[in-house]
RNA sequence: GCGCCCGUAGCUCAGCUGGAUAGAGCGUUGGACUACGAAUCCAAAGGCCACAGGUUCGAAUCCUGUCGGGCGCGCCA
């Protein structure tokens, strides 16, 4: 897109300045400065504190630098039509914008449509892999899935609307994410899971069985023991009693974990997250890649025997240990196909790959890099981003969620209590490195104070006044000559800051940036709403007002697209 | 013991990657519907930004240490 305002503006300043900054050895802070709201009224729009940062580095007084600076200003005509400008403080600059130049300002990011805090769209766009969620297919998604699925689909949404940025200090880029679900279909726990589920229908078919050691407990392999009693009748009852023959325990793992994907699937498709691709770790031993890159580190000497099993040496590369890729029993561990599978995403052409791990899985982030370095690949290429946990409290107290002590509150129930959109809007609304404490019991009874409908309400009042202003043919237009009220021009002014919100949202993978904004945006449109009458003012006025509430629609209906929050016309 | 995250209003949390007098929601108190949707708005009260140092024009923000809480430190995944 073309240049926004806020950006179009930080240009023009640093051009202004940039003779002035040369001749004192400062060229670099024309590209470097800052330009942000001013936060008190009274001190103008935007600020800049270049400055104070000149003058500590040229050991001149700030003042004199800052008046030096706006005396160049003053001689730049298209700046002085945008602003006129003071040194307040220790020397500060504050910009006072024009109402006019804000008004063209409305109109011109209206004018950009879907590319308004969009990044320009690229002829060829990098491809990113984004991993989320990633849970086990032997149970049922929980509050915790619920948090990294909200929170990765919404840092893909906002990837690809705000770009990315690909170097440290570069320009966010135009970028494809392909959402990923890893499937743990391997090894043990798959193991248990099949034997889990025999026992249950055998169980289901009145028969006596052994319920495995530590098998899963709960209601849920009896709700899919069930399901494939329903399948397949007694036809398997021969091999279940009193204990599960191979080929059955084979049968309930296979058959269980895709019913399993297949609850999952529907349900992330009701919470609105969608993947592009679900790839199976099991997939990776049928395939010989698994082997494959075992056999890679050794040829490059990276592991070693020791005591029966094959080592990775990843202490050499920052690890706190060496680990172990075979096990002594000749059991490859889960490490071995993690590693397959990164050099797996790498082949298939991807220039980024993002890891959303939960916290508890945080100490595994030192030997996956160091198994990446091992084979010679960029570490810029993979970045792992933690999320912190959720506890469950009841009342009061923390509790741990298990699946197996039952304590555990799964996404179907979130959203059967809470909703969708109230449920999104909590999960990602807290800083993903923080850890969360869930009160579903409060949160059923809070659901009508959720921001979200504080937000949603905006949205649907705005589309309440264009409907009536469509029924009483009130025209929106191009604004020409009036003031702004100090309502305007703070709810414009929130509104021109949307694409440095989504670009910090996209850089520092921060979705909570965008429902911090949308929250004070819609704010911005109540109090506007409360004092601007808008198909009642004359008709200029009224043109330009309808020009302004289309846009702030549009924006907060983007923000809240860009956390997977509905924006209704009515409710 | 070591590593990562957190500590901000009574409660739940923001704080734009160093800026001016630290913000919101809930809760409390008091106001505003014969004006486009009161799921809204206005006002008041509420703070040693855990603590101690350091970096500099300037720190809730960066660094070091202390205290408190969470998570991790498997030939589990």
């Amino acid at each position: 897109m073309t240049d926004d305002f806020i950006n179009h503006f930080f240009k023009v300043v640093a051009e202004t300045m940039k003779p002035v900054l040369n001749s004192w050895g400062a060229g670099d802070l024309a590209e470097n400065y800052t330009l942000e709201p001013a936060s008190k009224r009274g001190h103008g729009d935007l600020a800049t504190g270049i400055a104070l940062v000149a003058a500590s580095r040229l050991k001149r007084p700030p003042r004199e630098l800052a008046e030096k600076l706006i005396s160049v200003m003053r001689a730049n005509n298209e700046l002085s039509n945008l602003a006129r400008y003071e040194v307040t403080g220790p020397g500060f600059i504050n910009f006072f914008l024009n109402d006019g130049a804000l008004m063209e300002a409305v109109h011109d990011s209206l004018a950009l449509g879907a590319g308004f805090g969009s990044v320009t769209p690229a002829a060829r766009s990098r491809k990113i892999l984004l991993e989320y969620v990633s849970a086990n297919p032997t149970g049922q998604l929980h509050v915790g899935h619920a948090r990294y699925a909200a929170y990765g689909d919404s840092l893909k949404r906002i990837i690809e609307f705000a770009g990315y940025r690909f170097c440290r200090e570069g320009p966010l880029e135009a970028a494809d994410v392909t959402a990923e679900f890893y499937i743990n279909d391997y090894g043990s726990q798959m193991n248990i899971f099949g034997r889990t589920l025999a026992a249950r229908y055998a169980e289901a078919l009145g028969m006596p069985a052994k319920f495995p050691e530590d098998g899963y407990r709960g209601d849920y392999p009896r709700h899919l023991a069930a399901l494939i009693k329903e399948e397949i009748g007694d036809e398997l009852a021969g091999q279940v009693s009193p204990s599960a023959s191979p080929s059955a325990v084979d049968f309930f793992k296979q058959r269980g974990c895709e019913i399993v994907l297949t609850e999952m699937r529907n349900l992330l498709q009701q919470f609105r997250v969608r993947f592009d691709s679900w790839f199976s770790e099991a997939s990776l031993y049928e395939s010989g890649q698994a082997a494959a890159a075992i056999d890679e580190l050794k040829t490059r000497k990276q592991t070693f025997d020791k005591e029966e099993a094959l080592w990775l040496k990843t202490k050499a590369r920052g690890d706190d240990k060496d680990r172990v890729l075979i096990r002594s029993g000749g059991e490859p561990t889960y490490f071995a196909s993690d590693i397959a599978y990164h050099s797996q995403k790498l082949a298939r052409g991807f220039d980024r790959l993002i890891n959303i791990w939960g916290a508890d899985h945080h100490g595994y982030v030192r030997r996956m890099q160091a198994a990446f370095a091992a084979l010679s690949h960029d570490p810029d290429k993979l970045e792992i981003v933690i999320g912190q946990l959720v506890n469950l409290v009841e009342q009061g107290e923390r509790k741990q969620m298990s699946k197996r002590a039952g304590t555990m509150v799964t996404l179907e129930e979130l959203l059967g209590s809470i909703g969708v959109d109230a449920a999104r809007f909590f999960l990602v609304d807290r800083s993903h490195d923080s850890t969360l404490d869930l009160d579903l019991e409060k949160a059923k009874q809070k659901t009508e104070e959720n921001p979200v409908y504080y937000v949603q309400y905006a949205h649907a009042r705005i589309s309440s006044i264009l409907r009536r202003a469509i029924a009483e043919n009130i025209p929106a237009s191009k604004p020409h000559g009036d003031s702004l009220e100090r309502q305007e021009r703070e709810l414009i002014l929130h509104i021109l800051w949307f694409p440095a919100t989504t670009a910090a949202a996209s850089t520092t993978h921060s979705p909570q940036r965008l429902t911090a904004y949308v929250r004070e945006l819609a704010a911005s449109f109540h109090v506007f709403y409360h004092n601007c009458p808008v198909l009642k003012a004359e008709p200029a006025q009224a043109a330009f007002r309808l020009e302004l509430c289309r846009l702030t629609r549009n924006v907060i209906a983007r923000s809240l697209d860009l956390v997977g929050v509905s924006a209704p016309e009515r409710m």
